[in-house]
DNA sequence: GAAATAGTGTCTTTAAGACAGTATGTG
DNA sequence: CACATACTGTCTTAAAGACACTATTTC
């Protein structure tokens, strides 16, 4: 049997197969330094009326980053922001309907570029605002929260992929430069600094957080500085060149 | 609509579907301290005769992590080792025949059990040494070679789980207590320190590999020594508790 | 006692936290 | 000029690398 007549002969409908989907976690900071999430309210059965991330099945043409792209452009009117794969959620009942393996992404957004989309999509989208109750990378489930911090019902095991999504960020902050993708190309130190508070939800030095920044190497000052600020205007500076190689 | 006439009317066969497979990177580090896998030779086409990882399909009633354990204990005889979600690649055309999007996972073993149980299975299973030709957590393919040194062919986009799977590790060895998995009950400070050179591919300065790990709480003097050594003995020290929280 | 590695103590280097003090906008 | 925050320089502290020195087994 050579490799054609095998692969006539594979059946693939043998096996009973589950469905597979893509979630996104769409993360931002908004004007109160507060880490916080897309969310869309579920129009059908199960969990109606309950708050998800969101999401769709994988076409059978498209790779899972394509997919998790289409979704973020379909439901929140975004392209070409930092997107990475999260973690694939499989277990058996997690969706009552049926099995549905999904394959959880997390996409990182300045919050003026979200506040522009937002106001041409649906009102049934919202940005909740993340209750974080635990420390460090201790992980677990995260609670929403609307604008007059009332809880929001989350569907399915969504509060879990939530709480995953901000683990990965926490750790992936401390060695990869994923800050400037919350932030505007141009921004302040101080700016940078309150991302990444906003994110490890905790103070940070802010001496040694520009030490560190500074020998990091990956800014630049772009020579402006802010103005109107009421003090000494901040140095304005710019990320520089990407080098991230992604998988997939 | 209520929730039970939406489930009845949901047809799930609508969408055409991605078959779902889950890979198992079995790491291990060999007794010349160097850093290899279990590959196992393809029987069938596509890609007959080249080195895979360890797979199979997702049944419809198993969790992903179910079924990385059940393969891993059909393909290598192996339970009850440390095992965990690595990434999942679903390019569109990564398997000729069709459609399939797999949930790569990486496990860790002594080699000494690896060893055990390596004579109870097929020949058709190979211990790889692994050459890893990036530094760091680079990233990218690695190379596989057999006893004699001689390159291994491997299937479909096997090389790059592979390679990501040592980027994971390398990159968790600072942070989480893996090392322990590669070694049996009781070892000694200096064989820990091989193991994560082995893993890291660069050596380790000795005094501070001490402190750091004796600093970390995580491991205890068992109180017993080698013997037979030749030298002064060193002292066997074993892993405390396990307090990992996993996901999926 | 020689050989070989285990284990200890100390010096140096480097990075982070603390903090004082200067700089430069707005009002 | 007052105020607020930006920015700079220095001291302290903690961790890592380097290295000298002692300890304990086998042969």
């Amino acid at each position: 049997m050579n490799e054609s007549e095998f692969s006539a002969h594979y059946d693939p409908t043998k096996f009973e197969r589950p469905s597979v989907a893509v979630d996104v976690v769409l993360l931002s900071i908004d004007l109160t330094d507060s880490l916080c999430a897309v969310l869309v309210r579920r129009k059908e059965h199960p969990d109606k009326g309950a708050w998800a991330l969101p999401g769709g099945f994988v076409r059978i043409d498209e790779s899972l980053d394509a997919a998790a792209a289409r979704i973020l452009n379909e439901k929140a009117k975004l392209r070409r922001v930092f997107l990475e794969q999260l973690y694939t959620f499989g277990a058996v009942h997690r969706d009552p309907r049926t099995r549905v393996i999904t394959v959880a992404h997390y996409a990182l957004v300045d919050f003026r570029r979200l506040a522009a989309s937002y106001a041409h999509v649906s009102d049934d989208l919202v940005v909740a605002r993340l209750d974080v109750p635990w420390s460090g990378e201790a992980g677990g489930a995260v609670r929403t929260l609307d604008e007059r911090a009332k809880p929001l019902r989350l569907a399915f095991d969504h509060a879990r992929i939530l709480g995953l999504a901000v683990k990965r960020i926490r750790g992936k902050l401390n060695y990869a430069p994923i800050g400037f993708e919350l932030l505007p190309e141009a921004f302040t130190l101080f700016e940078l600094q309150r991302v990444h508070q906003a994110v490890l939800g905790r103070k940070l030095n802010k001496d040694s957080f520009r030490r560190k920044i500074l020998a990091s190497g990956l800014i630049e000052p772009t020579g402006a500085a802010q103005t109107n600020v009421g003090h000494r205007p901040p140095a304005l500076y710019h990320f520089l060149k990407e080098q991230g190689a992604n998988h997939g």
